[in-house]
DNA sequence: ACAAGTGTACTTGTATACAAGTATTATAAC
DNA sequence: GTTATAATACTTGTATACAAGTACACTTGT
């Protein structure tokens, strides 16, 4: 690995995070960008030697990673799985699945001060595409979303929230990025989708919800070939893991 | 901490385990069970001293009991959660969609192996209940379940599953073995309907299906307060974590 | 009596050492 | 050339040491 490479997860987001969690995000992001490629055998003390720190936090990182399931632990050594197509169809089902049961709650509840966090944060992604800062848009879209997910107050639910928050943010951060330099007309339509979603929660409908999720949707992984291949790009040049 | 206790996990499902491994399993226990109040604060070093193992196990625990819920990590030591109803009752509104999920999935499959699958699995169940074998019992009911969700293929819902199984199987353990002692009847009902799931799969009855889950979900609901009182029993006399 | 500073006893995160186990390779015997 | 055995280089899990930070109590001065 290239020791002299620029980090791929946003720096500031790290400053008070300790060095297991620096490995965590630094290391999901090179495996879903694809840098360090699916089938690659990690070693704890390869990664410990290439990260410069001590077997702990990697083991740490390791752990998670596995628990998120872009690796799988082995008996000797951690196999990448990584994002493919079918994993990312994957976490939609699930995100539509657990929208859709935090949906079913909502309807019974009052949703104004939800209505007015979801506008704030719809504000601020806003100006996010009008500096063209993709790691804060990216920041803002996944506060969007878990805005609502935590105003159910369901421990088990935010628990799976938590569980695909970080796979979900490194895509995002990833595919963000791309659209910034290459697909700049996106951002109208991802944020007329998310105006849909305040929409359906404040007229508490069902149909309409479920409509903006998907199109949210089908935009994202309409786009994951292009993704890729800008991933290709982004790897260029940088050394394997298993040299 | 009662050092002579014996465990109240199965020692035999801890065989080959590390003593990371056994430290969460016992923990979970304890936790769910409610020898380890909610709300009480536990201490890395007071833990590596009760259970005579160093941090490293601890920590690793820790951690795990903290994805599951049952813990909150915070800035000096550990807060317990716990299991108290309202969880329940949300655990079981996340296998309900789980499971609803994976039954929309199954429709569409050929379920033949599932099926003959499951009927071996209901057997050992019975064979469990004639020899009033608690844990047995409750590792193929929980076996039972985690066929069906395997069966799809969908690595998130795995994962979902992943998260959501220790705790589920720590709390069914608890749950069957007050049952064979004090309520040995229930097992009939939960023979019948574990049959019911099975013809509902047979026949691809989506309605059948929901009824079978309901009512199971409802059979053990309904029982938690006598878990608790059970429990009570269970935890006489033994010490409280802090002493 | 009370505010401010000091010290002590904790905490977490990290590094490192070591035992035990497992693949892989090399060597020797046939 | 093939097989059995031994040596090696790795692996994991655990213990332990240590640095840095935090809470709490205890002085000490007013």
């Amino acid at each position: 690995m290239d020791e002299s490479r620029e980090f791929l997860y946003p720096s500031k987001w790290l400053l008070k995070a300790s060095a297991g969690d620096r490995v965590t995000c630094e290391l999901r992001m090179l495996i879903i960008s694809g840098e360090i490629e699916s089938g690659t055998i990690l070693s704890e003390n390869k990664l410990a030697a290439d990260f410069a720190v001590s077997r702990s936090p990697i083991r740490e990182a390791l752990k998670i990673l596995a628990s998120e399931n872009i690796i799988r632990l082995e008996r000797m050594g951690a196999v990448v799985i990584g994002l493919s197509e079918k994993e990312i169809d994957e976490i939609y089902d699930v995100r539509l699945l657990i929208e859709s049961f935090v949906f079913e709650r909502l309807v019974k509840m009052d949703t104004n001060e939800l209505v007015k966090e979801l506008s704030k944060t719809l504000e601020m992604m806003k100006v996010a595409i009008k500096y063209s800062d993709a790691d804060e848009f990216s920041y803002q879209d996944v506060l969007f979303h878990e805005t609502i997910i935590r105003s159910v107050n369901h421990s088990y639910i935010l628990m799976i929230w938590n569980n695909l928050k970080p796979v979900m943010e490194s895509f995002i951060l990833l595919s963000m990025r791309m659209r910034f330099k290459e697909k700049y007309e996106d951002f109208n339509r991802i944020v007329k989708n998310h105006e849909l979603y305040i929409e359906a929660i404040k007229a508490k409908d069902r149909d309409l919800m479920i409509k903006s999720l998907h199109e949210n949707f089908d935009d994202v992984q309409g786009k994951v070939e292009d993704l890729w291949m800008s991933q290709q790009m982004l790897s260029k040049g940088v050394v394997q893991q298993n040299d």
